[in-house]
Formats: C-alpha cells, sequence, structure tokens
DNA sequence: CTACATCCTCTAGCAACTAGAGGAGCAAGA
DNA sequence: TCTTGCTCCTCTAGTTGCTAGAGGATGTAG
C-alpha cells in the first residue's frame, strides 16, 4: 500500500544512511529497486523488510558475508534452517571470545591505572606497565 | 650491545610482522632507522623496545593516535603523567562500553539460538528475530 | 527567479594493516 | 659456474564497511 518510496524515505524507515543504502545495493545485499522515470530509485515493503533485517544483523555484529547467507536462506523458507543455526552461533562464539578476551583488558587497565600515582611520566605505572610486558598478570596479549 | 638487527630479527623479536614495521616508520610511529652500506634498515634495543611497548599498546586495544601520545610521554619522562593516566582511563571505558554492549548480543543470540527448532527456514527462530527487531528483548542495537 | 531539498553518479578517504609485484644481494650446494 | 633460497628493498593496491565530497539534474516554495 505505503509502496515505492524514494531512497530519503527509505533511509528514515529504516535507519540506515542514504549512501549506505546505495553501497548495499552495490555490493548485491539488496536487489536493484526499479527506477521511476526521472531514474530515482523506488522501494517497496520488501525491500525495507531486507534493510531492516540488514541493518538488526549489522546491529548484532554479523559481517556483511554472513548476512548475504542469511538473506539467501530468508529466500529459500523451505530449505532446512541448520545453516542459519551455524552462522549464529559462530557470532556467538565470537562475542563470546571476545568478551572473556575484553574482560582480561579490563583488568589490566583497571591494575594499570591503580598502580599510577599521577606523578611524573618516569615513574607512571601506565607508561611502566606498557613498556614491559612481563609486568602483566595476563599473558593472553 | 646486541644491537643492530636487520628487520627481520626486529620482525621475530617483536612478534610484528616485517611489513608492519615499515608501516610504524612510515606513518611516523618508529623514527626511521639508520640503514647499512646495503641500504638495509638496522635496529637498535631502543628501537626493539619501542616496538614492543607499541605491540603492547596495540594488544591492549589503544589506537594508533593514542599510542603516539603515549610514546611522546614516554619520550619526555619529566612530564607529568596526566594524560597517560587519562588515556588509559578513556580505554578503560571504551572497554567497558564494549563489553556490556557484547554481554546483551550475547543474550541475544542465545535466545535466537535457543529458539531455533532446527527444521526449515520458515520457522527458524534465527530468522525471524532478524526480520522482526520488535522480537528482541533487548532494544539496544 | 532564486533558494532549497532531494536525487543521481563517481571518486577518494578512513583504520591498520596485508599481499603482491618486481628487483637486488649474498651464501651454500650440485 | 650456475642455481636455489633467503633476506632485504620499494611501490602499489587490496581488505571491511562504510562516509564524504564533487559536480550535476530536477522539482517545489516563496
Amino acid at each position: 500500500m505505503t509502496s515505492a518510496v524514494p531512497i530519503g524515505v527509505a533511509a528514515r524507515e529504516t535507519g540506515i544512511k542514504v549512501p549506505t543504502i546505495r553501497y548495499y545495493e552495490k555490493i548485491g545485499l539488496l536487489p536493484p529497486p526499479p527506477r521511476t522515470p526521472r531514474n530515482r530509485r523506488s522501494f517497496d515493503d520488501c525491500d525495507l523488510r531486507r534493510l531492516k533485517f540488514i541493518r538488526h544483523a549489522r546491529g548484532l555484529g554479523f559481517e556483511i558475508d554472513s548476512i548475504r547467507a542469511l538473506l539467501l536462506l530468508q529466500d529459500n523458507p523451505d530449505q532446512s534452517c541448520i545453516a542459519a543455526d551455524q552462522i549464529a552461533c559462530a557470532r556467538l562464539t565470537e562475542v563470546e571470545q571476545r568478551i572473556s578476551s575484553l574482560a582480561a583488558l579490563k583488568i589490566e587497565l583497571e591494575r594499570m591505572i591503580a598502580g599510577c600515582k599521577r606523578g611524573h611520566v618516569r615513574q607512571c605505572r601506565v607508561i611502566q606497565v606498557l613498556a614491559d610486558h612481563s609486568q602483566c598478570q595476563n599473558l593472553r596479549h
């Protein structure tokens, strides 16, 4: 009903910036929408749904290639969804690893900052720890 | 004593790849080392320490510009170290924010995956949630 | 009639590297 | 002697996911 909106409206509705929408079209995430006689892109509800899907997935940190795979699955609803599950699981693993490595960094940074007496650089614990990795508790980085 | 090593050895000692060391020189993080008569870079202990400092800071997620500032402080040990402290604190805040947003993503991904019955894409919860943001508990992303 | 908004295309830039082309010098082995 | 292999050099272009800007067309409002 409301279909056929220009790119600016599509951007407002989906929260994706205008150049980014064009970029998604260029890399083939979004099928090229039809053009008006004045050569303007004209997006329908289906395009908007697709754009929202992309935005949501990007918000969850999925890479463009994963999103491409997820969209392909969405386009073929009779397929098994094991692939979608795998992509989501892989992303979950990534997120878990990232969280644990950031947690370690947090501890290191806190130790650094706590040790700093706010005097001269010569005695600054932040600089000292950076200069000498062996002063780190956590050896993973 | 052991000074004056070529770039390959410097790379091995510091754990930074050869092209990356050249890159750091190019962007001015590392002063251009002297060359041998055969035009080879020759790194001394001071360069190696600086490279290790950079590697450690990169490992902690500091951006190049922050590292530039930290190195400048290290080069002037009589200055106050408040600036170093501020850079570290800013990084800590970033890390904390990143952790909490990743924690939210983790919950969302887990909910998604738990809801998936591994049947057809048509009923796949992963795809459904991506397609409809309102099904998300967490509205931050 | 002019200002403003919206759209179009195309190119170039960001961070922080990484990969590859194309070339040189030197030592050890066949 | 020749070849293989290692290290080094410079330079350019690619990566990811956009973002910014140039330069131009068209429509509407005042």
